[in-house]
RNA sequence: GGGCCUGUAGCUCAGUUGGUUAGAGCGCACGCCUGAUAAGCGUGAGGUCACAAGUUCGAUUCUUGUCAGGCCCA
């Protein structure tokens, strides 16, 4: 016995595992011993290591995207809790928003504003709330079952009054902070000169919804439709009988027509019209202006390019400030309202129409152009989609009636105030759900004063490390330098509802902090203060009326928050930053993140508005250190995961993959392997195959190293808190634990810079060492019962790896990792951990390391590969030893060698090892006559000169074959001159590849032919034994009947053959025709084994 | 229409700060081991590195353009 008496056997590993089983005896440990809220306490007091979650949204159940980023977002804080640090893993839930309040709409029938209004605010928001949290159990189940740790009870949810009041106190600083002089912008409604401002902006708005649309959702409603186009004649003030002519194909939109805008660049004619038209619009002698561009396309209704003349040439630039008649009476405006003139802006084209645009507030450009100039700004089409001014026949109509269009058409045609109308058709927007027509309309809203901070905003991302890189100056970097100031509000009812309390005229605004804040105005006004878990969302908050110190009654502006801005402010929501008590400790701790991971479509949503938040909440507090201007340091970017097919899941196609059931199949490490052994940046394939693959490269492997250990370990009693005595490491030894420090310092290295394949890349490539080379080479020093102290050091160096690698994979694949740490680690060493994950990242030992011997390794792995190639072409199997293999090197190469020759001599089963200087020393050349060269050179004595070439001996061919010019009978023969071929002796195998040249020699003597059937004969019996099901302990008797050459062998290695197979006993016997017979090699032998009982142990 | 990404073996993907022979896994062919493992191991075949031009002594790599696919935005 090596180990001592009393030791505690480790626990034998089933062979094959049941990894799904597994798993969840790890879980139940886990929350039996409190391991991951252990990871946290055990961290007290230490360095933290910064983690945020982004709040997913809980009104539908997790898919499998959702869970790869569950696994990434495991594995830095694992891998850093393992370095020392403390990591906090706050879950999140976003729990406002459009998606919530589309579900109480479809469960409740309700289809527009007024459905809900009818059906009660209040009851409708009681709805939200309650659906909030639908599938939040789904979603707990599948973040548990990948085994995540992830503090799921203490959570944040973006609806509690907590968070919300963090919503108002970044409002506030917003607020409260003053814009450099050149940002600010006079024409807001409120705070022009305020990072938060009241204003309009032109959005998508469904006129029967009542609703703007986000881009995303105006993106699926686009249709392809075929409409009138107008060409209408503005009538020039002052010149007699000259109009403008403007193109649109939104008659609606002529009502409210407030100017005409011209390219300032571009180039104008103003033409007069020969003789009536051919469309019978324009009359002889009426002058237009177009850009003359156009001309060649507005031919066909002036009646050709005969019919007009042109008066004169005019720069756009000359046009601006030109003033025209309005269409109609109705357009009249008054004393102090501007309108209807000539504006010049760059926007402006000649790519269709004519080159003047008409300008009406509906449309996004219209827009700023008509504030840039303080133009009127007059809806005749209000936001029901109504007419609400303008011939008393149109009001009242919908805004996209067919009848109004040609009624306005004839309208504009009897006044001669049409110039042409053709079919037009393009593509524009509906609501994907109610299939309205949209109408861009300017709506209210408050803005963050984004562009202000755009600098800011660069400088900060400048020093975030985007995984992958290119997001920096790409998607991301490219999305601020467009920046545009952020609507951070909706008007909606399921949401943090804005705190801005305003004077009608919009002169005075207050905006509130916290509900401590609020009421200091309540309790003033005479109500009920609002208590810390009061309802503060719609309806009710709405009904507080506030009054400044003069009286003057504030109302509260009608909007909810963004989403986006909600998710956005996560670092101070998440803990209630500063009203919550604790919260500042709390925030302090925890800010900036260190790591965040998230899909790639975050650059607009969440990377976006944590960046937008913090950037803000930096100015506001002044702050120079440009290092916390970001909430995070390092973010990696996910990707889509398709079907194995590389499809989308979509329901549709039936390809959506479930993943608690793929991990009850294949467990839950394997399903996070399968992600990290992919960039995660990039589309990843997920499905049954590639799990498979994951378990066959990676955890079935170890499993089998782990079982091996464990098995060979008990059978010897072998105890690691043992100090048994042991040999020196061998050059194996000494190898894998370079390897394995290899391994430590390439995982580190990648998980330090968050670049996942690699250092996946690695671990697999060290199981393939383990199992594929150290354990292989090794496995005799197992079971071999002599050299006690070898074995020791076999045993000490493999349970080292396994225990080592157990720590450096904890992170990717956190349960067999726990499954190997408890059996081998804890409880068996004085002071291990009960748990790998609360265990420490492996210390680099570079005392232990070898590089030179890894390289050595590594060439003598190149010479097997070469060597089993030579044996593949040889058909000469390994069993058969063969008597030497020569190899082509250099002196430097074969003193690599060294040491190592044993090893190479015994994998290949080879007697001898034998340098040579070239490969001219494993073949032989031969030379034949290049007749092209020859042929005009010598004439019709070429046959002579050809068969003195091809009588040359192998040295002179040789000499060709090193580039040498060689004279014979005085005529010299350069390379060129002959053709060489190239030939091995019969008995030389060659193999060559790459630098590497080997050559087997075949020859066999008896001796080697008696060893080829003894190796041979002992695998057979070896088989025998397994078809028994014999123990590996198990001691037998052999009977054996062969012919005398085979019988003469096995008595020559009746030893060896004895150690091998464990017989106690060989009887030999004549062979008899009748028996049923194996066949060893040529031969054909009987064989019978018989189990004796004896003590099983093998000492 | 704009921006970003991708295009390398039959398939899925690495890699290449410009340099001998561009790698892995799967699949295929052939073989091997079996006292951990047939859910194992090895060997082999298989590539104009999407296409074109440019820069260079040298381009799969850098530049420009083209084509195809994806994502985001209009």
């Amino acid at each position: 016995m090596t180990g001592n008496s009393n030791r505690k056997p480790f626990s034998p590993v089933p062979n094959p595992p049941d990894f799904p089983r597994q798993d969840h005896e790890v879980l139940e440990f886990w929350e039996r011993e409190r391991i991951f809220e252990r990871s946290i306490e055990q961290r007290a007091g230490r360095d933290d290591y910064v983690f945020y979650d982004g709040p997913p949204g809980t009104n539908g159940p997790p898919h499998i995207g959702h869970l790869m980023q569950s696994a990434l977002k495991d594995v830095w804080p694992r891998f850093w809790t393992m370095r020392g640090k403390r990591v906090l893993r706050k879950a999140g839930w976003d729990t406002h928003g459009l998606p919530i309040e589309l579900t109480a709409d479809r469960d409740l029938d309700l289809h527009s504003k007024p459905d809900i209004e009818a059906y009660g605010v209040q009851r409708y928001i009681d709805y939200c709330r309650e659906t909030v949290f639908r599938f939040k159990g789904e979603w707990e189940q599948a973040i548990r079952r990948i085994g995540r740790f992830l503090d799921m009870e203490d959570f944040y949810a973006t609806y509690t009054n907590q968070y919300i009041q963090s919503d108002w106190w970044v409002l506030r600083q917003a607020w409260n902070t003053k814009v450099r002089p050149e940002f600010a912008d006079p024409t807001n409604l409120i705070g022009g000169d305020r990072f938060l401002y009241k204003d309009y902006r032109v959005s998508a708005w469904c006129p029967t919804q009542g609703t703007t649309l986000s881009n995303f959702e105006v993106a699926q409603g686009y249709r392809e439709i075929s409409e009138i186009a107008l060409y209408v004649k503005m009538p020039v003030a002052g010149m007699e009988n000259t109009s403008l002519v403007v193109w649109t194909t939104t008659a609606w939109t002529l009502l409210s027509n407030i100017a005409v805008a011209v390219g300032p660049e571009l180039t104008y004619v103003r033409l007069r019209v020969l003789s009536d038209s051919a469309n019978g619009l324009n009359r002889a002698g009426e002058r237009l202006i177009v850009a003359k561009s156009r001309l060649d396309a507005l031919d066909e209704f002036l009646g050709g390019a005969d019919n007009y003349e042109i008066e004169t040439t005019i720069g756009g630039r000359e046009l601006a400030g030109m003033n025209y008649r309005p269409l109609w009476e109705f357009q009249q405006l008054a004393e102090h309202e501007h309108g209807h003139f000539v504006i010049g802006d760059e926007y402006v084209t000649a790519e269709d129409g004519t080159g003047l645009v008409h300008l009406a507030p509906y449309g996004e450009d219209d827009y700023r152009l008509i504030k840039q100039q303080k133009l009127d700004i007059t809806l005749r089409v209000n936001e029901r989609g109504e007419v609400v001014e303008g011939e008393p026949e149109w009001v009242g109509r919908w805004f996209k009636d067919d009848e109004l269009e040609i009624e306005i058409l004839k309208n504009l045609a009897q006044r001669n105030l049409l110039f042409a109308k053709e079919k037009h058709t393009h593509t524009y927007p509906f609501n994907y759900k109610t299939e309205t027509p949209l109408i861009y309309f300017p709506r209210p809203g408050w803005f963050i004063r984004a562009t202000a901070m755009r600098e800011e905003m660069l400088e900060a991302n400048r020093r975030i490390n985007w995984i992958p890189d290119y997001i920096r100056g790409g998607r991301f970097g490219k999305w601020l330098e467009n920046v545009i100031d952020w609507n951070i509000t909706r008007e909606r009812y399921w949401g943090s509802p804005l705190p801005v309390w305003t004077s009608a005229d919009g002169g005075r605004a207050v905006v509130i902090e916290s509900i401590r804040d609020l009421n200091r105005y309540v309790v003033r006004e005479g109500e009920e203060p609002f208590t810390p878990d009061a309802d503060i969302h719609k309806p009710r908050i709405d009904r507080i009326v506030l009054h400044t110190e003069d009286g003057v009654e504030l109302r509260r502006e009608d909007f909810v928050l963004d989403s986006w801005f909600n998710a956005g402010i996560m670092p101070w929501g998440q803990c209630g930053y500063p009203d919550a008590p604790g919260s500042a400790e709390y925030f302090n701790s925890q800010y900036p993140a260190d790591f965040i991971c998230e899909g790639l479509d975050q650059t607009r949503g969440w990377f976006y508005s944590l960046l937008a938040a913090s950037t803000l909440l930096a100015i506001a507090r002044a702050d120079d250190d440009v290092g916390r201007w970001s909430s995070y340091r390092n973010v990696i970017c996910t990707n889509l995961v398709l079907s194995e097919e590389g499809e989308k899941m979509s329901k549709s196609r039936g390809n959506v993959v479930h993943p608690i059931p793929v991990m009850e199949k294949y467990g839950a490490d394997a399903v996070r392997w399968s992600f990290f052994r992919n960039n995660p940046w990039l589309p990843i394939r997920f499905g049954e195959e590639p799990l498979q693959e994951c378990l066959r490269q990676v955890h079935i492997p170890l499993w089998n190293a782990y079982a091996f250990f464990v098995t060979y370990a008990n059978v010897d009693g072998w105890d690691p808190a043992a100090r048994n005595e042991m040999a020196d490491p061998t050059p194996l030894d000494r190898w894998i634990v370079t390897c394995v420090n290899d391994l430590v310092a390439e995982v580190t290295r990648n998980l330090e810079q968050y670049d996942i394949m690699p250092a996946s890349g690695a671990i697999t490539d060290f199981i393939d060492r383990l199992t594929n080379w150290y354990i292989r080479r090794s496995r005799r020093r197992f079971w071999k019962s002599e050299q006690v102290e070898d074995k020791n050091r076999a045993y000490h160096t493999l349970y080292t790896m396994l225990a080592t690698l157990s720590r450096v994979l904890a992170p990717f694949a956190p349960f067999i990792t726990e499954t190997i740490h408890r059996n081998l680690v804890a409880g068996h060493l004085e002071g291990a951990a009960d748990s790998v994950h609360l265990d420490e990242w492996p210390e680099l030992d570079d005392r232990l390391r070898d590089d030179d011997l890894k390289a050595r390794m590594d060439y003598v792995r190149q010479i097997v590969s070469a060597g089993r190639a030579a044996r593949e072409k040889a058909r000469m199997k390994v069993r058969q030893p063969l008597p030497r293999i020569l190899v082509v090197a250099e002196e430097p190469q074969r003193e690599r060698m060294g040491e190592l020759t044993e090893l190479l001599l015994d994998e290949l089963n080879v007697r001898e090892l034998e340098f040579v200087d070239s490969e001219n020393d494993l073949v032989s050349f031969r030379a034949k006559a290049n007749f092209p060269q020859l042929g005009p050179r010598f004439g019709k004595a070429t046959p002579e000169w050809a068969a003195k070439i091809a009588a040359a001996d192998a040295e002179t061919a040789a000499a060709w074959a090193g580039g040498a010019t060689v004279t014979i009978d005085g005529e010299r023969f350069a390379p060129d001159d002959v053709v060489l071929s190239r030939e091995a002796p019969a008995h030389l195998v060659v193999h060559e590849d790459g630098e590497i040249m080997v050559a087997l020699d075949t020859r066999l003597d008896d001796s080697l032919r008696r060893e080829g059937y003894v190796r041979e004969l002992i695998n057979k019996i070896q088989n025998r034994r397994k078809q028994h099901r014999f123990e590996i302990t198990q001691r037998i008797e052999l009977s054996l009947a062969a012919d005398e050459e085979l019988r003469a062998a096995v008595e020559q290695y009746h030893a060896l053959i004895e150690r091998e197979v464990l017989a106690t006993r060989i009887e030999l016997e004549d062979v008899d025709g009748t028996d049923e017979l194996i066949q060893v090699n040529d031969k054909r032998v009987k064989l019978a084994l018989r189990p004796v009982a004896t003590d099983t142990s093998p000492e």
